[in-house]
DNA sequence: CTAGGCTGAGAAATCGATTACGTGTGCCGG
DNA sequence: CCGGCACACGTAATCGATTTCTCAGCCTAG
C-alpha cells in the first residue's frame, strides 16, 4: 500500500515561508494588509506544500463545524432523495456540509443519530421525518443546537416546522376529481404513525362535505403508505363492491399499489376508475397509466430548511424564532384521472 | 429564542468530581483501574452535567474523525439510495458516520466534494459513481485518505473497486431471453460516459454471438440511462421497423421508457415484445407490466465498501491493498418477459 | 524498619488552527 | 535630530479532548 502523505500543517507553511503561523493564517484568510512579498511567500509556500487547513482544528477553535445534520425517515423512500439533494446543494452554496442519517423507519435509531450528530458538534439539525413521537419532540425542544423539522405536522411547540399544506393538498385532489364529475370517492389512508395522515384525511373529508357528498359515498380505507397497502385497499374496495368512481390515496406509492390491484382485476383506469396520488415521486410518471398526483415541493422544503438554519446560525435578525412554514401543494394532472363514467347504476340506496 | 445551553466540557466534569481531566477521560474510556469511588464520582458528575465529549476535540487529538465521505453520482437516481442506506447502516455499526455528497451528475462538483471532505479530514472515502473521468481517477490515486470506488468499471489502477459483474449481468439477461425462444433482440445502450455501458454492451454481444445470432438480428440503439432515452430508442425501433421480439436495456429507467413507448404504440408486453432491464430499482416492480430485470446487489456493495474501508483504517492485514471485487448480478423474472411469439413472418432476409 | 515495587491519579504536552496582544521597524513632523 | 505613531508581524493563549510522564502513597518482603 502506498504511503499516505501526512498533510502539511500551518506550521510547515510558516516555516517554509519564513513567517509565523499567525501570518499564514491571516494571509490565507485575507485579513489585514500583508506586505506584498510576505503574502507572496506565504501563498507559494502553501501552494508548494499543497496545504489544506484542517477543518477539525478550525472547528475546535471557531466552535463551528459548518456541518448540518440531516436525518430522514428513510432514504429509500423515494420522497426523500429530492429533498436531500436540494438540502445538499443549498448547504454547499452556503459553505456547509451535510451529515446524513437515514433512520430506516426506526424512531429509536433516529434519536440515536440525533445524539451522534450533537457529539459531532453539527451547527444545526434538520429532521425530515414522516413520523415523530412525543419523545422525539421533547428531544428536539431541548436540543443544544437549532433544529428545523421538515415534513411533519406542526404541533404548536416552539420549533420551526416546514411542511406542505397537506390538508389543502388533499382538497386539491378531491376538487380535481369533483371537477371531472366524480361523486363517489374512496380514500386510502396512510398509516396512523405518519403525521401527514390526519391532515390529508381531514382535507379529504372537508372537500367531500363541502361538495355535499354523503358520507356513505366517501368510504375510507386503511393503507400503509406502501404499494402493498394500496393493493390491499383496492382489493377490499372491489371485494366489498364499494361503488366508487375514483380513489384518492395518501401517497403515490399507495396509488401505485391501487393501480396494480385494479389492473389485476381488469378494471380500466381512468375509464372506469380514476386514481389520484400524493407527493409526486419520480415513479409517478413512470407507471402506466401515469399517475395524476398532488405534488409536494420537496426541493423547496430542503432548500428552505437549510437557508432557515443558516440564517439562524449567522445570527440574522429573528431567524432563530420558531416559525411554521406551510408550502402549497400543486396538482399534476396525468393519465390516471378522467371524466367520471356517467352510468349511475348499481348503487344501493 | 431559548438560550442554548453551552455544552459541558471535560474540565467541568473534572471540577465537579474533584479529579483531573485525565482521570475523567480514563474513567469514561474504561482505561486503567480507577478506585471505585473515584469512578463513581466521575460517572455521576458526567451524568449530572449531561456531558458529551466533543467529537471535534477528540478528532483533533486522535487524528481520526470516524467519518467516511460518500460521494454519489446523483442521489435522485433510484439506484443510489439503497446503496447509501446500506453504507450508512454498516458505518454506524462500526462507529463511523457518513458525510454525504451528491454530485448531481456533475463531475466537477464531485471533485470539489472530494476536496471538501479531505479538508474535513474524513478517515476514508467512498466514491459511488457511474462515471469517472481520467482526472478523477488521478485524484483518487493520489488521495491522502484511503478510497474505495463503487459501481465504476475497474481500470487496473491501484484503487480498490467494488462493482457488479456487468458483463455477466448482461449475459444473464440475454440468456433469459434466449431461453424464452427469442432470436432477434435489440439492445438499448446507456450513455457512453457511464462506465458500465461498455461491459454491458460487451456482455450482450458476447451472449448473442455465443448463441449464434447474426449481428443484423441484434441491433444496438443509443439511450441515455433515463426513461426519455428508452422512449426514443423504442420509438426508433418501431419506426425503422426493426424486427425484434425482445429489447434488452442498459438499465431499468431505460426499460421503463421503452415500456412507455411500446404502450403508446399499443404493442403488448410481453405477448408481442419482451423487455428486460438492469439494476432492479424499486420502481421496476411498480410499473405495469412489472419489469424483468437483472439485479445489482446494491446493499451488498454499500456494506462491502464500508467494511473494506474500515478494515483498512483499522490496519487489518492486507486490507489496504487495492482489490477488485466483482459482485454477481441476479436475474429477477417478472411480467415484462415471456415466450417469443412463434410467427416468423415479415423479416427481410 | 526500610527499600523497592506497584498503582492510582495529577501535571502538562499535544493535536492544528485562530486571534488578542505586544513588539520592533520605519516614517513623519516638530 | 528625536519622539511618537502606525503598521506589519510575531508570541502565546485558546478551543476540548487524550496520553505520556511523573509522583505520591501504600504494601510487602528482606
Amino acid at each position: 500500500m502506498t504511503e499516505r502523505a501526512i498533510p502539511a500543517t500551518i506550521r510547515d507553511v510558516a516555516l517554509r515561508a519564513g513567517v509565523s503561523t499567525a501570518t499564514v493564517s491571516r494571509v490565507l484568510a485575507g485579513i489585514g494588509n500583508p506586505k506584498p512579498d510576505t503574502a507572496a511567500a506565504v501563498m507559494t509556500a502553501a501552494a508548494e506544500l499543497g496545504f489544506r487547513p484542517s477543518g477539525v482544528a478550525r472547528s475546535l477553535r471557531m466552535k463551528r463545524t459548518r456541518t448540518l445534520g440531516l436525518i430522514v425517515t428513510d432514504i429509500q423512500n423515494p420522497f426523500f432523495p429530492e429533498l436531500v439533494q436540494a438540502a445538499d446543494m443549498a448547504a454547499r452554496s452556503l459553505g456547509y456540509s451535510i451529515l446524513l442519517g437515514s433512520a430506516a423507519y426506526d424512531e429509536h435509531r433516529a434519536m440515536h443519530y440525533l445524539d451522534l450528530m450533537v457529539d459531532r458538534r453539527v451547527d444545526g439539525m434538520i429532521v425530515a421525518s414522516s413520523q415523530l413521537s412525543e419523545e422525539s419532540w421533547q428531544w428536539l425542544l431541548s436540543s443544544p443546537v437549532p433544529v428545523v423539522v421538515v415534513n411533519a405536522e406542526p404541533t404548536g411547540l416552539p420549533v420551526t416546522v416546514i411542511t406542505s399544506d397537506n390538508m389543502g393538498g388533499a382538497r386539491l385532489a378531491v376538487e380535481h376529481l369533483l371537477g371531472l364529475g366524480h361523486r363517489r370517492i374512496a380514500y386510502v389512508r396512510g398509516s396512523e404513525s405518519f403525521t401527514a395522515d390526519a391532515p390529508r384525511l381531514a382535507g379529504f373529508r372537508q372537500a367531500c362535505r363541502d361538495a355535499g357528498l354523503r358520507e356513505v359515498d366517501c368510504p375510507e380505507l386503511r393503507g400503509d403508505a406502501q404499494p402493498e397497502g394500496g393493493e390491499r385497499a383496492a382489493a377490499e374496495i372491489l371485494e366489498r363492491g364499494l361503488d366508487v368512481t375514483a380513489i384518492a390515496c395518501y401517497n403515490d406509492m399507495t396509488a401505485i399499489g391501487v393501480l396494480h390491484a385494479l389492473r389485476a382485476a381488469r378494471r380500466r383506469v381512468p375509464e372506469e376508475l380514476s386514481v389520484v396520488g400524493c407527493d409526486d415521486i419520480a415513479a409517478a410518471s413512470w407507471v402506466a397509466p401515469s399517475l395524476t398526483t398532488v405534488a409536494q415541493q420537496k426541493s423547496e422544503m430542503g432548500r428552505l430548511a437549510v437557508e432557515h438554519l443558516a440564517a439562524a446560525l449567522d445570527g440574522i435578525e429573528d431567524a432563530g424564532t420558531p416559525r411554521t412554514i406551510l408550502l402549497p401543494m400543486v396538482l399534476r394532472v396525468r393519465e390516471s384521472t378522467g371524466l367520471a363514467p356517467n352510468q349511475d347504476g348499481g348503487r344501493a340506496t
